[in-house]
DNA sequence: TCACTATATAATTATTTACTTATATATTGC
DNA sequence: GCAATATATAAGTAAATAATTATATAGTGA
C-alpha cells in the first residue's frame, strides 16, 4: 500500500468537516457522481441555505469544487486536492450511497431538475 | 486491500471526535504507546479536566480503554474495538508522534510520573 | 489516620456550529 | 426587461462543544 502523510492539523481540520453527517455523506456522493445543489437538497431533506452552507465549508477546505453549467452549479470531488489520496481512502470505506441519487432518479427529480 | 465497510453514522461520531487536534494527536500517540493520563497532561500543555474530558468522550465510543496500575490510569487504543481496523488505517497515515513522548523521556517527567 | 498525588466529575462560561429566515445575485425563457 | 428558478450570503438563534474552576474519589506511603 502506497504510504500516505498527511499532517495532523490538517487531518484534524479534514475531520471535522466529516463528523457531520449530512457532509460525510455528500462527499461519499460526490466521489462517484457531480451533483447540483438542489439535488443534494432533495437527497437530504433539508433547507438549500444549509446545503449551500455545508458545501461552501467543503470547497473552502478545497475539497469539493464547482463548476456552473447554465442555470445550476455541479458540485464535485475536487480530486486534485493535496488530500485526495487521504481522503479518497476514506470514502472508500464507507458504504455506496448510490441508493440515495437512485430514488431521486425513481422520482423523476433527478432529470427534471438537472 | 482488505475491505472494510462502517456505517456512516458511525464514520461521522468517530471524525467528529477526530475533528479535534488534541484527540486526534492523543488517538496516535496512544495506538503505539500506553500513556499515563499526568504525560498527557505534559504533552498537550493542557489542563487535567481537559484531557480527562477528550478521553472520556473517546473512551465513551470505546476507541480508548482504561487499565489502573496503583495511583495512575493508564490509557491505550481499544484494539478489539469493532471499528479499530477503520481507525488502524487512518491513524497509519498520520505523521508519528513518538518525539513528544521523547520529550518527556528527556525532560525526566515520563520516568518520575509514571 | 493523614497528607499527598492522580484522576474523574460537576457546574459554569465562552466559543463554535448548524440551522432558519430573509435577501441578494445570476441565469433562463418569455 | 420581467418573471421564474437556482444558488449564495447575511443575520439571528438554538444547540453543541471545549475549556475553566471547584470539588469528589481513590490510591500511596508515612
Amino acid at each position: 500500500m502506497q504510504k500516505i502523510t498527511i499532517e495532523i492539523e490538517k487531518a484534524a481540520t479534514i475531520f471535522k468537516l466529516f463528523g457531520d453527517k449530512t457532509r460525510l455523506t455528500m462527499m461519499k456522493i460526490l466521489d462517484k457522481h457531480d451533483c447540483c445543489v438542489c439535488e443534494l437538497v432533495e437527497i437530504f431533506k433539508t433547507s438549500q441555505p444549509a446545503i449551500s452552507q455545508h458545501l461552501r465549508k467543503l470547497r473552502d477546505l478545497g475539497l469539493v469544487k464547482e463548476e456552473r453549467r447554465g442555470q445550476w452549479i455541479f458540485y464535485s470531488i475536487n480530486k486534485r486536492n493535496e488530500y485526495y489520496p487521504f481522503i479518497q481512502q476514506i470514502l472508500e470505506q464507507l458504504p455506496s450511497q448510490d441508493d440515495k441519487l437512485k430514488e431521486l432518479e425513481e422520482q423523476g427529480t433527478r432529470i427534471s431538475c438537472c
